[in-house]
Parts: C-alpha cells; sequence; structure tokens
DNA sequence: GCACAAATGAAAATGATTTTCATTTCCATG
DNA sequence: CATGGAAATGAAAATCATTTTCATTTGTGC
C-alpha cells in the first residue's frame, strides 16, 4: 500500500521542499527520470497521507506540496508571493476543543489557516 | 466595465455569503432567474475586483466566494452525517490576527473548521 | 518457472474555470 | 423613431489540474 515513491519525495526535496504535482513531474523528466505523472500523483497523496508532506492551495488552485514536520502546526501565508510562516496554534486547539464539546461532539480535528499580504507583497 | 450584476450579489447574499461560482449558479438556477454560468463567473471576479467579495479555496480547490465584511463564522461539521454547527470564533480572530501582526502581515484573513462525530453517529 | 498481488503509466474521464465568438441589449445622438 | 457602436450575455469549445480505468509490468514467495 506504501506507494510514497522515493524518487519522488526526494525530488519533492531537491526542489525546495515545495513544489505542484506538475512540477515535481517536470523536474524529474528533465532530470532523465522515468516516471509516469499518474505515479507523481500517487505518490504525493500516499506522502500525504503519511503525513510526510503537508499540501497547500495555490491561488489558482492548483495544490502544492511541501515537507513538513511531525508537529501539528498551522500557516500563515501570503497571498502575494506565497510565502508561508509555521505559525504556533494552541489557542485553536483549546478552541476547537471546547466547542466540540460544548455541541458533543468526538474525535475532533480542525482546519485552520491564516493569509494575508507580507511585508515584502 | 462593471459587471458585478446585481443578481449574483444578491444570490450570493441569500446562500448566506458563502458560496462556489457552480453554487450561485445552481442556485439561481432553481429559483427561475435565466443567466448563464459564464456571467456568473464574469460577475463574480468582477466583485472580487472591487473587493465586493472575498475569495478563497475549497480543500478541493473550488473557489468559493464570500460577501466582504460579513461577520463570518466557523462551522463544526460532522464527519458521520454531515450535520453543521455554526460557532462562535472570537479566538480564532484574535490568534489570527496576533499572528499576523507577529510576522508583519497586512490584509488579514483566515479559514478554521473543526470536525468530528456528533452526539447521534 | 508460476501464480498472484502490488505498482505503473497511457489514455480517457472529470470538473472547475476561461476563452471565443456570435448575438443581444443599452444608450446616446442624429 | 432609426442607427451605430460599446458593453453584456451565454452557448459551446478550449484549457488545465486531477482522478479513474485498465491493460501491462514488476516483484515476491512457493
Amino acid at each position: 500500500m506504501s506507494r510514497s515513491n522515493p524518487r519522488v519525495l526526494s525530488t519533492l526535496e531537491r526542489a525546495g521542499g515545495f513544489a505542484s504535482a506538475q512540477e515535481v513531474y517536470r523536474l524529474m523528466q528533465r532530470e532523465g527520470e522515468s516516471i509516469g505523472l499518474t505515479t507523481v500523483y500517487r505518490a504525493l497523496q500516499s506522502l500525504v497521507n503519511d503525513k510526510i508532506v503537508d499540501v497547500l492551495r495555490r491561488d489558482d488552485g492548483e495544490a502544492i506540496y511541501r515537507l513538513c514536520g511531525e508537529a501539528h502546526h498551522h500557516h500563515l501565508v501570503c497571498k502575494g508571493c506565497g510565502d508561508t510562516v509555521e505559525i504556533e496554534g494552541g489557542a485553536i486547539e483549546k478552541w476547537a476543543k471546547s466547542m466540540a464539546e460544548e455541541h458533543g461532539f468526538r474525535e475532533v480535528g480542525h482546519t485552520a489557516e491564516v493569509f494575508g499580504l507580507c511585508s515584502k507583497c
């Protein structure tokens, strides 16, 4: 079941740990690696499932993948240049938990993302 | 140049100020309004340009539009039955704001959603 | 070697969004 | 009331990322 193709992972690393599936594919082609686009997509999905990479969205909707640490964190993304900063989210954890409890929900998870224009944009 | 079709805006309002282009289109159709999908897209783009609506992305990459300045709320969604509860997010607003300030970001927005299993599931 | 599961990838399908282009609606002016 | 051009409209085609299908290849244990 582990389709986390190591060549895809290593290419993503070489790309600066931040690229779309199409970019990873083109990069591997340019480097002479023989691989299909389908496999790149599957490998990236696998890596996301295994929580080895994170997936975000560009403004145009294209999914971009990036290596991430295991600690649960959130992102502050610049709408202009796509620059991303990891931010601490202790407040959110508590908020999500208390809101869920209040309404009798179990097995609680959450998503949260902050976006804006960074100082350079 | 102002293609900010008022019927599209009013439909977006009626949708709770939060919907994708396709949803706005389907909603208008269901209500018997005669309009083309193309026009809905153009109107929404126009509204974004005029800063009357904000655009975000769903996890699947679909663009969703929401009225600017609308007092926005967050959702607690059940993974089992899809039931949704609106929850208060004062804590998030503060968190997003302070995180953004800390990193020199302007024009800050955020998304946040909590999910889990409701008491019935 | 042989069978069988997993991996692969080419091609087709999907679905949102954009573009093209012919037609219609508006509006000012003769 | 024309009428002429600019803006708006929308159906259909094009685009593009992503997913699915399915036939083929690869790998592994027997």
